[in-house]
DNA sequence: GGAATTATATAGCGATCAATAAGAAATTAG
DNA sequence: CTAATTTCTTATTGATCGCTATATAATTCC
């Protein structure tokens, strides 16, 4: 059969590309425009290789959590609660100021509020948010049954706290707060925490 | 003097409902044709009373800090750094959620990230959340010469501290977490914080 | 080479965006 | 009453939105 003309850009940077306009403008905020130009391509392109802009940025969403969120599993395999609540904070605090990135976090800032139509992707957003708080209440119970975690601390609440810090660090980032204050404001966090 | 055709719609009333729609959808997620319909008035009557769209969201956001922002005044006159800093929490835990208002909070989710053209508006939000902040650090600052917090606190880490923790709380409210699991979270910080 | 297939570029689609022009309606001043 | 002033309703404006129809270019199969 015949293969057709073969494609003239490589996916994975165009992803990459619109990633980051995604991350700074958001889901909404991001227009075609931004976008094709961003990528290299034309809009026919754009939605022959991605279909629409939402499946664009579900795409985007997906390549964001496989690359830059692969300190969460370095994180839960720390040998205790307390190392890995630490090692995923520490992290946290370079990533979302990262100079090379935009600032905060796509999972808080892609679709916080939006318009009607988009909110199927701000729950989508949630959703991921809330995996990455039941991996940090799994953690806990396993650190509970190892004896690293006291017996009267509740998973789902410590989690739910940790991380309601990381999105408000998030809010941080975004709002222009420098590495070394956010690494200040994971110190206050740690000294309180048990382990 | 002619006085003109009296304005037949109650501007606080209409403001108001304008404020409830940029707090559901944010700045650019509203469009005219939802505030029109909220409002219950016409273009050129809003554009004749409220100047343009991010005129009327400006006071939008004014109105909210004011009606909506006292409990900070009287949380900042609690006689010491804790107290305060409960009193914030846990009216805040009870705002975010509600259910009479949109989840979350508006000078979070009104414009976290955007377009280019409305990046004067994102930075106005993030300019009253510094406000708050610094609220607080000179309320903490205070605390520490009254002898309630400790010497070696810094005042500005601690304010960035709690505050990260309310912008978090928003993001939690903003996803559907309920009144009860938002106080909660308020337990887990409080156990921790000094005094 | 010729047919089939796929990607490209150009141009433009209808819908919606924020904002307004035009004129009728409602009030006060004299 | 008339004149002046302001708000109202109606109907658009030009720009931009996400998206696509069309035709051309580049490849493979036969």
């Amino acid at each position: 059969m015949a293969m057709g003309r073969p494609r003239a850009f490589d996916m994975d940077e165009a992803l990459e590309r619109a990633l980051q306009v995604f991350w700074r403008k958001g889901y909404e905020g991001a227009s075609l425009t931004d976008l094709t130009e961003a990528m290299g391509i034309n809009p026919p392109s754009l939605y022959a290789a991605f279909g629409n802009k939402e499946g664009l940025f579900h795409k985007a969403v997906e390549r964001y959590v496989a690359e830059r969120g692969k300190f969460w599993a370095e994180a839960m395999n720390e040998p205790t609660a307390r190392a890995a609540v630490e090692r995923l904070m520490r992290h946290s605090a370079d990533f979302l100021t990262d100079k090379c990135n935009p600032g905060g976090c796509l999972l808080v800032q892609g679709a916080l509020s939006c318009s009607d139509q988009a909110t199927p992707v701000k729950r989508a957003l949630a959703n991921r948010r809330a995996t990455g708080e039941a991996r940090l209440r799994d953690r806990f119970e396993r650190a509970k049954s190892d004896g690293d975690l006291p017996a009267e601390v509740d998973p789902t609440d410590l989690a739910r706290y940790v991380m309601t810090m990381m999105e408000g660090m998030a809010i941080q980032a975004a709002s222009g707060t420098t590495r070394e204050a956010l690494q200040r404001v994971v110190d206050v966090t740690l000294r309180s925490f048990p382990g």
